[in-house]
DNA sequence: AACTCATGCAACCGCTTTAAA
DNA sequence: CTTTAAAGCGGTTGCATGAGT
């Protein structure tokens, strides 16, 4: 099982491919077939070796590669098939006709995986992530959560004895996550299974990185509705029950148990 | 205008798998 | 069954380009 000495023989060209390179490739394999790449350089006059040759082939000369953007159906595809595949880049690929695998790995790591890291979600694991800095726009948000309902209980407080830093609180405490510019294109997800469903995306043209919070159009699992819970504080309604609010009032209440000591000190 | 930084993508590297001898 | 070459695959790198300062 030795390695293939390809590209390691003297005098073989390497990195970009010429426009003249591209059509000998191209005309090789229209007239003749690929056949045995190792083989195929020579005889289509090409200084490379077959593994490039191969590869210039299948990631851009191809004649059924589609180009472009993903469109929003294709990014829900990878995030579902990557939720179950794993980095089977070429599994996911057959998923997606005209669609490499190197480009859906490149896509992958430049968009999907930055976006669900940014939101908490460990991204080989599509769950969210349970150590502290992972957690901590999780945690931000129980902060704010706790402060809002405080304010709801006892509003003389918060109206009467306002603090020098309220401004700069407010600012961050409606939302912990980017905010998108068009709340109907975040993107939706759920948590199914343990699994996330990627269910939405992008407006087409759009290329920010943006998400609704929670309320907003929410790219996160579900979280326990607060509006809700604020609704059942202002009425002083203990009966919260039926919305699931007095069993956990935590989001993923499998991540923040309610006997942390940690997680109890927000409430 | 010049520089720095971030991003996207093509291509390479090296390991694994498959198939032929 | 074993060995070996070839192909397949996923991870990584490096360059081109655009945005921001």
């Amino acid at each position: 099982m030795g390695r293939s000495p390809c590209c390691d023989e003297n005098g073989l060209k390497k990195g970009p491919w010429t426009q003249e390179e591209d059509e000998k490739l191209l005309h090789y394999i229209q007239k003749n077939g690929h056949g045995s790449w190792r083989t195929l350089p020579r005889l289509a006059g090409l200084n490379r070796c077959g593994k490039s040759c191969r590869l210039r082939w299948t990631n851009y000369l191809r004649p059924d590669i589609k180009r472009g953007k993903f469109s929003m159906e294709e990014e829900q595809t990878i995030l579902h098939l990557h939720s179950v595949l794993g980095n089977k880049w070429s599994a996911i690929a057959t998923h997606l006709p005209g669609r490499t695998d190197n480009e859906i790995k490149n896509f992958w790591n430049t968009h999907l995986k930055k976006r669900l890291i940014q939101m908490g979600f460990d991204p080989m694991t599509h769950r969210p992530r349970t150590d502290l800095f992972a957690a901590l726009p999780q945690l931000i948000a129980l902060a704010a959560l706790r402060e809002q309902l405080a304010a709801l209980c006892s509003p003389q407080l918060t109206a009467t004895a306002p603090s020098a830093d309220d401004g700069d609180r407010q600012s961050y405490l409606p939302c912990t996550f980017p905010v998108s510019s068009d709340g109907q294109e975040a993107a939706n997800q759920q948590q199914q299974t343990g699994l996330i469903s990627y269910d939405g995306g992008r407006a087409a043209g759009d290329d920010a990185d943006v998400f609704a919070c929670h309320g907003g159009g929410s790219s996160l699992p579900p979280l326990t509705d607060l509006s809700d819970a604020a609704a059942s504080m202002r009425s002083g309604s203990a009966t919260a029950s039926s919305s699931g609010f007095s069993c956990s009032p935590l989001p993923w209440p499998e991540f923040f148990p309610n006997d942390d000591p940690f997680i109890t000190d927000f409430l």
